[in-house]
DNA sequence: AACATTATTGTCCAGACAACACTATCTTTA
DNA sequence: TAAAGATAGTGTTGTCTGGACAATAATGTT
């Protein structure tokens, strides 16, 4: 009861496409890069950085290559998230998209647009308007993966430069989770996860007391990345 | 620089397919259900549960529709881990296949061969033969996802019948992640997180003190579904 | 009625952690 | 030069949770 190939034919008519949900952390709030597009359908609506896969280039590659066409971005951690399908998501045909998302240290990168970029920035994760497609359910998909993810696995960690403070490190964590935690107990807890490197420096040039600087412990990281975590802290009083 | 639509034609050429790893436990092992494929490519060989999605339908319907098509079951809560698209990976055409999983009880579904499935049965994970396609990897990824996600998220919950004993509850923890949790304990943990309804009734006609039966309780399930959890138990002595 | 079997509960101890206030070390300013 | 302003870093205590065991309860079976 083989069916021949020809049957097949009416599947064929199909695309699909990559999006970035690139997340940053900068002046102390959650980040997300976007494009201005510069092609129809939505033309001059902001979007994520995303476009269509070519016929014979595989997922993973084809995200690292829109993400760099478009944004200037090259040599992200790409993680896969979701796939997005809905009939009528795009206007051209019926267009899948697979999401991925990265963290990344808004400081490390320059941004370049091109391609169906017009302009590329960085926008507020809080403050998003409309955007194009359904992107805007894309970014609260990947957020919730990334909050769910914070909680087990290291992830939060790759937003920090090479030296940073525990203030940096808890501020990282209360913008994700949006709380404000207890200063006394998060470091507590963070400093028996054996997760840090005493840099045995400090900041310079602030009007206070310099906080001591750290880095992670590659060997530990990957540890705790492999076996997972727990971080669970209540809420600290209100600033 | 807005391109004619005409020019977009050459992506819309690829096909989409949806794949279902169900998971069971059954005997104590960790089974997976697989279909024989009745049709080329990979003609005899066994596979998921999958097929093409048809160009106006959803994916997450997609995928339970082709689940009861092939298997006969129904109603099963299918969660998506995530798209594979190698450009070599199907013999006619690019196709990318959007992979669900799911854990059931196998005692619970009747199976019923049918469609593209000239045969279905539960295979244990452990012993996998060849299969078609990039079967076997869909299955590892989606076998690493479970084990991940269950630690923090009621998705265990949903294999028990709608009213179970809390000895069934831990049964299930204790496959899932096969250790063995000490009973006071997991009780404890489990009662204080006012997800179970009481249902006021007993098993009967089981040779012992009979236990009391719960349910789910929808609107808590929901929040710790959206918060997300903790949940880790350290074993209790072997049995 | 005694036995077998599983359910359910009490409790003690140790470790984790929430809460709070106090001391330290810089720069800036009066 | 001293005081003020700001943030870093630390000590401690009571409470809560989890881990370990064991005792009691409620069925059917023999």
């Amino acid at each position: 009861m083989v069916q021949a190939k020809k049957s097949f034919d009416g599947f064929f008519k199909s695309a699909f496409t990559v999006d970035n949900v690139i997340f940053g952390f900068d002046d102390g709030k959650l980040k997300v890069l976007l494009i201005k597009r510069n092609e129809e359908p939505f033309n001059d609506f902001w979007a994520l950085p995303g476009y269509f896969v070519q016929q014979h280039e595989d997922l993973d590659a084809a995200a690292q290559r829109v993400l760099r066409e478009t944004t200037g971005l090259e040599n992200v951690y790409l993680e896969q998230v979701h796939s997005f399908g809905s009939p009528g998501r795009h206007d051209f045909g019926r267009v899948i998209t697979v999401a991925y998302y990265s963290l990344v240290k808004v400081a490390d990168f320059e941004l370049h647009a091109a391609s169906i970029a017009e302009e590329v920035a960085w926008h507020d994760v809080e403050d998003i308007s409309t955007l194009a497609f359904d992107h805007e359910e894309i970014i609260r998909v990947a957020l919730n993966s990334l909050k769910r993810r914070i909680r087990t696995q290291p992830v939060g960690f790759k937003l920090l430069p090479p030296a940073f403070t525990l203030t940096d490190l808890q501020h990282l964590y209360e913008a994700v989770w949006e709380v404000d935690l207890e200063k006394r107990n998060f470091r507590k807890k963070i400093l028996s996860m054996n997760l840090l490197r005493d840099l045995g420096r400090s900041q310079t040039g602030v009007a206070h007391r310099p906080a001591r600087l750290y880095s992670f412990e590659e060997n530990r990281y990957r540890e705790l990345e492999e076996e997972g975590f727990n971080f669970e802290l209540k809420e600290g009083k209100r600033k």
